[in-house]
DNA sequence: CAGTTCACG
DNA sequence: ACGTACGTGAACTGC
């Protein structure tokens, strides 16, 4: 046996090595013991995130309590292996953080099931984050077990992760290659792996009383778990991946970034990438910059430049004036890398074994709890196919999207009580559109499609906390036009700068924390307590999608779920019954929130995502 | 590592 | 007193 002690907020705790068989007798003695006392800690070390890729293992799996820590070496495989497989099923409630990743690695990788295996978990970053959902840079503590358990544990606790790459550093690793090549019995990998569990066990109790004193439902939390397992089924799944297509799209994109390159290094911008470049190069050329970024630069990002390069929104010749041609080629270099480099070429670079793609889901990634999704699979190009193309659905199946309808504007007509707004969603039948009704209730049956767009800003600037600049910036409109819209808006809507007023004193009242209908702390910032209304719509219209996904799987639907985002659900089903369980879809994120219902559309589309954005694949 | 830019809902 | 666009992930530049 190999043994390491360590101090833990001042009590010495132990991390213990099986190296035989009587070691691991040992082992299953404690384990037995641990498992009537309370919940088992388990934590894995693997050689990476991609669960998925060739060449992964499983290296270490670690079990634990506050006092004791046992690593067991996976990798080894035999006895050690064996006891791990069969240790995890013995442990009545387990305590992970981050559950979805050791989830996915036990199931991948362990033959543990994470549908047998989550049942049974409390994953402490849930906890956290239902206490303050925000990211160190926002102000929070964040979710990582490091500055957790500075905050709630010990001030001394070590920096496991950053502690190791100091180690992998000095074997001659990097941070990404020390997962895989430090040598299985360094003692500081075994140490910091144990410590993880002893630091989980002991933060779970903490984060638990911490959310009783909080007033937290239970409900929530349990909630929560849900969401997190129906994530993690779909991360599993992962999405097939065009990959002839996807390498011919990659070089062509190449090629033309490339070819606009060239065409701007003319104008001596060597990298269309530096805004210091383009500036200097357009000022050179007499044009003139006004716009400024945060850090107070002249800006010469897309809304600036496509002007310059004489085109609209959706790059269409204007006519206005003689296209500048630095402009335009910046313009395209940089469309054309982004397109290639941020989609196309990461997703060959993160193919699994089966030519799958496996995006992280973070079901809490956001402050007001929306989720997010790696592999840029959230942000891909709606304006063309040509991205989404790559992606499809299994042999024999289609993609099924369906959305909520203008989720975010029911949510406020609900939450905010808005009388006209509920009247609309109530009585609008199936193709009611709110910013036409806008339009109609405010200009009267003279409304044009004009109107519609105004006033859909309007709605839009009530529920992002935008003012009347920004309004007028983003629909194009003169402000003067926007102010009287706004004003008007506030008429037919009085309730929503109501509610925004009683939320912002209901978060003063409470050390600047907003609570959500279903109970979630939403922590404001002072200097833009008005976010309030946007924090409140946000998380709300998530929690509509997380009670759409649990629906959705008691409907048997699960499996077909590839990716949730934000206020829509992509699915792979069957090509014969995609009618049929595009309606059940439907009837899964159909649901009522105070009096106003929340509608969804099913899209039926072919075998490739891009099949979706207009093209017919 | 901060700043800028660009992709989405 | 007044007014503030919200939330992400990812790549690249330049210090």
């Amino acid at each position: 046996m190999l043994t390491f002690r360590h101090t833990v907020a001042g009590e010495s705790v132990t991390v213990n090595v099986p190296e035989d068989t009587t070691d691991l007798k040992l082992f299953w003695d404690w384990l037995n013991r641990a498992r009537e006392r309370g919940p088992i800690a388990l934590d894995t070390e693997t050689t990476g995130l991609n669960i998925y890729s060739a060449g992964y293992r499983l290296r270490t799996v670690q079990f634990g309590d506050a006092h004791e820590a046992w690593v067991l070496l996976y990798e080894q495989g035999g006895y050690h292996a064996q006891y791990a497989r069969e240790a995890i099923p013995r442990c009545r409630e387990v305590l992970i953080h981050n559950a979805a990743f050791d989830w996915l690695v036990l199931d991948e990788h362990a033959g543990i099931r994470l549908e047998d295996l989550a049942p049974h978990t409390t994953d402490t970053r849930i906890l956290a984050a239902l206490i303050d959902p925000r990211q160190p840079s926002e102000g929070g503590a964040g979710t990582a077990l490091k500055p957790l358990s500075a905050k709630w544990i010990d001030p001394a606790a070590p920096d496991t992760q950053g502690g190791l790459t100091r180690v992998f550093n000095s074997l001659g690793f990097t941070k990404e290659t020390g997962w895989a090549g430090i040598p299985l019995t360094h003692p500081t990998y075994l140490l910091y792996a144990g410590l993880d569990v002893i630091l989980t066990a002991r933060l779970a109790p903490v984060l638990r009383r911490e959310l009783d004193r909080l007033g937290v439902r239970h409900q929530l939390v349990t909630y929560e778990h849900e969401i997190a397992r129906i994530c993690a089924v779909m991360q599993r799944a992962g999405l097939l991946v065009d990959q002839d297509y996807t390498s011919t799209l990659a070089g062509r994109l190449a090629e033309e970034a490339e070819r606009y390159a060239t065409v701007a290094a003319r104008y001596g911008v060597t990298k269309v990438g530096s805004s210091a470049q383009v500036t200097e190069a357009l000022l050179g050329m007499g044009e003139r910059l006004t716009e400024r970024t945060k850090g107070g630069a002249l800006a010469t990002d897309k809304t600036v430049l496509l002007p310059l390069a004489d085109l609209d929104r959706d790059w269409q010749r204007i006519g206005a004036r003689q296209p500048n041609a630095l402009a335009d080629a910046v313009l395209r270099a940089k469309r054309a890398g982004k397109w290639g480099k941020t989609y196309a070429e990461a997703f060959l670079a993160n193919l699994s074994t089966a030519g799958r793609i496996h995006p992280t889901v973070s079901p809490l990634a956001a402050r007001t709890g929306r989720m997010s999704v790696t592999a840029g699979l959230h942000q891909l190009p709606s304006s063309d196919h040509m991205i989404r193309r790559a992606i499809l659905a299994e042999p024999g199946h289609v993609m099924v999207s369906t959305d909520f309808q203008a989720v975010e504007m029911r949510v406020l007509a609900a939450l905010a009580n808005v009388r006209r707004m509920k009247e609309g969603f109530i009585n609008g039948g199936d193709e009611f559109d709110i910013h036409t009704y806008t339009a109609k209730l405010i200009k009267g049956e003279n409304a044009t499609p004009r109107h519609r767009k105004i006033f859909k800003g309007a709605g839009f600037g009530k529920v992002y906390g935008g003012g009347v600049a920004t309004i007028a910036k983003q629909t194009g409109a003169e402000e003067a036009e926007i102010a009287q819209a706004v004003a008007a808006y506030d008429r037919a809507f009085p309730e929503i700068k109501r509610a925004s007023s009683r939320w912002q004193r209901q978060a003063f009242q409470n050390r600047m924390v907003f609570i959500s209908a279903t109970g979630r702390r939403l922590p404001l910032d002072r200097d833009r307590t008005y976010s309030v209304v946007n924090y409140a719509c946000q998380s709300a219209a998530r929690d509509l999608l997380g009670q759409a996904l649990l629906n959705i799987e008691g409907a048997g639907l699960l499996e077909y779920c590839r990716l949730p985002i934000h206020d829509e659900v992509l699915a792979s089903v069957p090509q014969r019954d995609a009618e049929d369980i595009a309606r059940e879809f439907q009837r899964c994120m159909s649901m009522d929130l105070y009096d106003v219902p929340i509608t969804a559309d099913p899209e039926i589309g072919g075998r490739s995502w891009g099949s979706l954005y207009g093209a017919d694949y």
